[in-house]
DNA sequence: CAAAAACTGTACCGGCGGTGCAGTAAAATG
DNA sequence: CATTTTACTGCACCGCCGGTACAGTTTTTG
């Protein structure tokens, strides 16, 4: 990685967290650059504007979260043949992972994406869309796999319990923000296991 | 209702719409007193500064969604005596209250202050804090009277399950609003709904 | 009709996002 | 080693925004 790819990594490290606890909007370029201990005109050597700052962190984290969740399934997958159980490992090792994190997860970029909407353009919208359809479609396939198996023992739309697995932790990240509990975001992802448990296992005791 | 208050429920509707889409930090004092076609010494007349606002949306906020929820478990509970059912037929109640939202949930104004917690003070913080608080005692009272009489299927901790009412509509907001589609809320709290059937509810065929 | 409530008008401050552009130090390249 | 490219610095400037201060005016209400 060059010098310039370095300050674009720090910059992006800086502006994400303060993204995730004061909002796109509230994230002055001052206190960046202050903070990485670069001027104003070096920060816009690497970004053209605010917009491509988002757009770039946006990338970078969705790209990372798709790496850790690679991670994480595929080990499960190695850990167990059938779909089923290597799911539960996956959601098993993904509420240790997020239990691990000293000062719980930090935030989710996606969701303050939603919740800043107005301030990005449709690029970054549809960059965060694509994201979220790209996580369904993992989980779904996943699912399918396992339903093929095991009949669901209460009728359920495929796509809406893959999309569960990530609405499970962006509600999970709120509650621990909410409640400065960064546990729960792990107790809510084993309470969906529980219910993949209760919905596929043939007889649970 | 005397003028003043309709001026600042007024204010507020005005920046909690802004505030949901845009996030408080970019949310301009200039563009609130335009929609609402008053001077900027009109609003500092009702609020102090931005933060005694924000309060005073989020408390706003907070009792109308105690008052919806009361609403839809009470009469619930009116429909059905045994608890089990009561709570089953609350989710069904709340899932439909959602998606005839015409344009979607707006957005929760808890999330907001969780993504925005560096702009808040303490008093804010609290504030949000407690409401969370709230949500988990009314969900765990009616969960601990479904537990004594139907024993559950897998361990649960009741107070993570209390919590995952507010965890799927957070969630499900956030799936919403980055996919564009209002019915996903919906689906994830009859998915939640499914889970506690499963967990709960002796015989489901 | 008087008092209180609900504003308007004006002037001002410092900070911020952003632009533009000239200059320069450091790193990579031939 | 020289040259080009990369990675910046420095500076001047613009308009918007949150917020302050305060005097004056209209509207509502008891």
């Amino acid at each position: 990685m060059g010098k310039g790819q370095q300050t674009r990594e720090r910059l992006m490290d800086i502006a994400e967290a303060s993204v995730l606890t004061k909002g796109f909007g509230a994230t002055s370029i001052d206190e960046i650059i202050a903070e990485a201990e670069i001027t104003k005109s070096g920060f816009f050597y690497h970004f053209r504007d605010k917009n491509e700052l988002a757009r770039a962190m946006l990338l970078r984290y969705v790209e990372n979260e798709d790496k850790v969740l690679d991670e994480i399934f595929d080990r499960a997958r190695e850990l167990h043949d059938d779909p089923l159980h290597a799911f539960l490992i996956g959601l098993k090792l993904f509420a240790e992972m997020m239990a691990d994190l000293p000062s719980g997860h930090p935030g989710c970029l996606v969701a303050t994406v939603c919740y800043n909407e107005r301030l990005f353009d449709q690029k970054i919208r549809d960059l965060n869309e694509r994201a979220v359809l790209a996580w369904r479609e993992r989980f779904l396939t996943e699912l399918r796999a396992i339903a093929e198996i095991y009949p669901p023992k209460d009728k359920v739309n495929l796509e809406a319990l893959a999309d569960m697995v990530s609405s499970t932790v962006e509600g999970g990240i709120v509650m621990s923000k909410a409640l400065g509990q960064p546990k729960i975001l792990a107790e809510q992802i084993l309470l969906f296991r529980s219910y993949v448990k209760l919905l596929f296992l043939p007889a649970v005791n």
